[in-house]
DNA sequence: TGTACATCAGTGAACGCGCGTTCACTGATGTAC
DNA sequence: TGTACATCAGTGAACGCGCGTTCACTGATGTAC
């Protein structure tokens, strides 16, 4: 008892970065974007003497390309894991969509920090952000590259075809991202919409005929 | 002569205002987003002492609010004579883009201001902006509403297409202020990206049809 | 046209404040014997 | 297991700086007669 009541007492040991992490994360949810932060600010939020912060960072743009990976990785994952499964056809689009949206709703500050920072941010920090939403529309590419009905367009238009989509999801995050977490009804809309943008996007897929076929 | 030239040695009468709106522009444009600009450091690039800014603005987020009016007032102009033209068609569908996409390279500033401000903006300045796009949407809902071809389409798709539309040069409008100034190859990749997108979106929507028909 | 006065736009000093960063410090945790 | 020492994470005072805003001012421009 005496030795288990007395160890939380100070259990610092190497929370602190967390605490930083959160509590900017924190902020730019309720506040503004990552880069009009102050340092200050952090670490009066994380309950921790500004000079604290040092420990940990070197400064603020280091927290923030932590934030931007802790960001990514996680969503890379997703990522990596729906493609895994089986092939897409126009019936598994709602489910991949509800996915997507969902995971979406699970890390609303990582998204809301990455929106913030896309315009907002240094240079750094949106080329970082930029290449990350090129690796997905490349990927995306590849995998729509497999269909036996694409196999008539060539790689430039497949990146078109998933330039389009990345395009409008990421526009459709950005709106989602804008509702109140509890807008359960905006957001219903938001999802069908969605599926209705993409399922257009779909048909026109279809009807597309590259000029120059090179697959 | 003696008039003449003693005349434009201080001929501030009123001009301080748009200088004050002009450093503004200029620092969003090399610099930062709009809400992370000082007073002080526009006056400076106004070529005049803080102080002289209240003359002519309560406060930072009047001036921004007075360049959003501006950034959108001409942009409506334009695309209100756009649409007074003859009913859109494929084969115009280029020219459309590419006098969309002059616009924005002849206001860049403008649109460099308007997109950083859309996601780091205030509250109220946010809310501004996507009310002008929504706008945007609706009137071009309205638009094909008058398309013959499109007369089994409910006004709710049409919103949706309407939407997809907007979403997309959107996005590429965000991919084309990325660009360095003078990079006319990059332009063009993205005007003709945007050309193939919007057709196969023209593809999608004439193979739509709607679930209940309600115009 | 000339004079007297009011209005207006820009000035410059001053304020208190939060900022990032430095430094020497303290006390808790981990390691060697 | 107990002691001695090194390492590490958080502290608190202090700095110089740019910030927004106030105030009384000045001199140029516009207006009335």
């Amino acid at each position: 008892m005496t030795k288990d009541s007395s160890r939380p007492r100070k259990p610092k040991r190497g929370q602190t970065r967390e605490a930083l992490m959160a509590a900017a994360l924190d902020l730019v949810v309720k506040k503004a974007p990552f880069s009009s932060l102050s340092l200050r600010e952090v670490t009066k939020r994380a309950g921790v003497v500004p000079t604290a912060f040092y420990r940990h960072f070197p400064d603020m743009s280091a927290l923030g390309l932590t934030l931007l990976d802790e960001s990514f990785r996680t969503l890379r994952q997703m990522m990596r894991q729906v493609r895994q499964e089986e092939l897409p056809n126009e019936r598994m689009l709602r489910g991949s969509i509800e996915t997507y949206f969902n995971y979406v709703r699970n890390n609303r500050a990582h998204f809301l920090f990455v929106a913030k920072e896309l315009f907002g941010g240094t240079p750094t920090m949106r080329n970082a952000i930029r290449r990350e939403i090129r690796m997905f529309t490349n990927e995306l590419a590849m995998d729509m590259a497999r269909f036996p009905f694409l196999n008539h367009v060539n790689a430039e238009d497949l990146q078109m075809m998933a330039g389009l989509v990345v395009n409008n999801v990421t526009a459709l995050t950005q709106e989602m991202l804008e509702l109140e977490e509890d807008d359960d009804y905006g957001q219903q809309q938001v999802l069908q919409t969605a599926e209705k943008q993409l399922r257009l996007i779909y048909f026109g897929v279809g009807q597309w005929k590259s000029s120059n076929a090179s697959s």
